[in-house]
DNA sequence: TAATTTAACGAAAACGGTTTCTTGTGCGGT
DNA sequence: ACCGCACAAGAAACCGTTTTCGTTAAATTA
């Protein structure tokens, strides 16, 4: 019980204990050639008996290919990318390929070192949620090695992007409020992350759609933390601003825009309304449950992973649509 | 430019190159041995001019180490664990070990074949993040590899598990309420969760301190999601109770019981007060702002990737303690 | 029946490192 | 000067697979 002889079982032992040779088993393993039923059926019971695993170093290096794929975070933590994250997760469990992680903290730099790690642990594909790097960059990585990018869209890399459409999703909040009723509609943008940009590029051009001129007052430019919601409200009073609508680029910072209102001692929705973006799971919950924009975010995921496990198996990729989709909930209403 | 030789690099080149064995091209990567330094020095040159980077396979199979460490998560998408994933994970980036994920979903035997991946893929150690394997089960693998358990306690393995005291928070939480003249106190639990059990605890011996029996119609039990906090609210005005408190055993609970009391007509906290337990980052931009216990996630995440490092290098490893605290905003007030 | 293809499988060569053994050299002790 | 010893570094064994290459026996063809 205490000394263990700690023979590690190799495919030299099923090989003898089959009365076949190391090469017939490992075509076993992997059915790389036909072979006779009744070896076969020896080496998969003695397999069975010995419960024999392969080393995945000795497979790795014979063979090359780890099994394993990379997956390049930049923010564990958010809900959105935590979301993908975790479709990406799902749809790797059942195949037998398993996910390193290494993180962006979106900051360029330790993003090529994260790839660079991921590289150097011969992955044999990788999928970055979200990104930091360049197109160079990724073109770069994308032509050595099988690459997806899911909730991001490279430029000149658009085959092997999976992500939403901001800009028209960004469209449509706004178009709920001008259909309610509302002209003075605030924007709480999310900085110059992509999607942010393109989020505030949708609000634009419901606007100008709708005749309605942006006051540049009522843009801010928030960061998607909660305490941009804030700041940003406070920025539009103090402005002395009068606006009957919000459109925040995600819901955390619906939420503080929510709180700083209800200090300043507006409701909502009866005063003001409030449309987020992301849906998290705690949007549903808030007083009142908030309006807001509703990204498949699991979905792509699971579709990256999909995807990208065709790619590293040279198959045909085709990248489905993935629409969002406007949940109505309590914090919009008909302009009083 | 498009047709590559392909060649690898490998220490053999490094060796030729620097007139050396490969023997001792080894020993300078891994400073396992003195080389003279002009020796050294002509091997470093060559690995950096060609720019070398060591085969993961070869190394593993040589030296049966993988420099990665298994990460076994229940549920990623749950704000306390994924603070606690990202604490690994941040902890684990400086370090040349390399996290692998997998995902047990809280399912018994979901979590062994993980586990059971997660050995097969070689790891050197393993961080279980929550936790659903019995005690017999973790002991068996704890006596195999290198594991530490995260978030949760595990009798007979409390060495290696690092977690917060659940039923002094728990107290601590149903004290604040006390304290601020409460007495009809109600608990939204979460279900049979060792730490929801834990807090529940708490909860009953802070009331039984204070002398108020407890209420078991004011006993709800639930299971974390937002949802179980409108129930519970339901529930307690269903029955006819009256009470002027809600201590929820999670952030998500207290937010859906707070939308039901509103829904009902009940104000927070100018009616009831409620606490929560996580201090998630929304709890502070809700409305209004929620009273909260905080737990050191992300530090217990650092903590157990630091702990396990030290296991896997033999040496000797003192969990520390991981203190809550009250978080008070502005959900909790003096009973009116 | 002899000649020729084919199918199954074993022998052995990679894969790229680490580690044990061995050997040659320079050193201090007597 | 002689012996033993420490020390640096090379040679070779080894880690456990995959895969190429032959080889043998069976199946097909003439």
């Amino acid at each position: 019980m205490s000394g263990k002889p700690k023979k590690n079982i190799t495919i030299l032992d099923i090989a003898s204990h089959a009365n076949v040779s190391k090469a017939t088993v490992s075509r076993v393993i992997n059915g790389t050639a036909k072979v006779n039923a009744d070896k076969k059926n020896a080496v998969l019971a003695a397999m069975k008996e010995m419960n024999f695993e392969p080393n995945v170093f000795a497979q790795g290096l014979a063979s090359g290919s780890s099994k394993t794929i990379g997956v390049l975070t930049q923010d564990i933590g958010s809900p959105i990318y935590d979301a993908i994250a975790q479709g990406v997760l799902s749809h790797l469990t059942p195949s037998n390929y398993s996910p390193i992680f290494a993180d962006g903290q979106w900051k360029p730099d330790v993003a090529k070192a994260a790839v660079q790690t991921l590289i150097g642990r011969k992955v044999d594909g990788l999928i970055a949620i979200g990104n930091v790097l360049s197109s160079e960059d990724i073109n770069r990585i994308g032509e050595q090695h099988p690459l997806v990018i899911a909730g991001w869209e490279v430029k000149g890399w658009e085959e092997q992007c999976l992500f939403i459409d901001n800009e028209q999703a960004g469209y449509d909040a706004t178009k709920h409020l001008l259909d309610l009723g509302h002209r003075d509609i605030a924007h709480i943008a999310g900085g110059d992350h992509q999607d942010a940009v393109q989020r505030m590029a949708g609000y634009r051009r419901a606007l100008e759609e709708a005749g309605v001129e942006v006051d540049e007052d009522l843009v801010f430019p928030g960061n998607f933390d909660g305490h941009s919601g804030v700041m940003a409200v406070e920025s539009f009073l103090s402005k002395g601003k009068t606006f009957s609508a919000v459109f925040a680029a995600n819901d955390m910072m619906a939420f503080g825009a929510k709180l700083a209102l209800s200090r300043r001692g507006f409701r909502v929705p009866e005063d003001i309304s409030i449309i987020g973006f992301d849906d998290q799971t705690e949007s549903a919950y808030t007083t009142p449950p908030l309006t807001t924009v509703k990204q498949p975010a699991r979905e792509l995921g699971k579709a990256a992973a999909s995807a990208l496990l065709k790619l590293i198996h040279g198959e045909e990729i085709e990248i489905p649509e993935f629409p969002t989709q406007i949940v109505v909930r309590e914090s919009t209403r008909v302009r009083g």
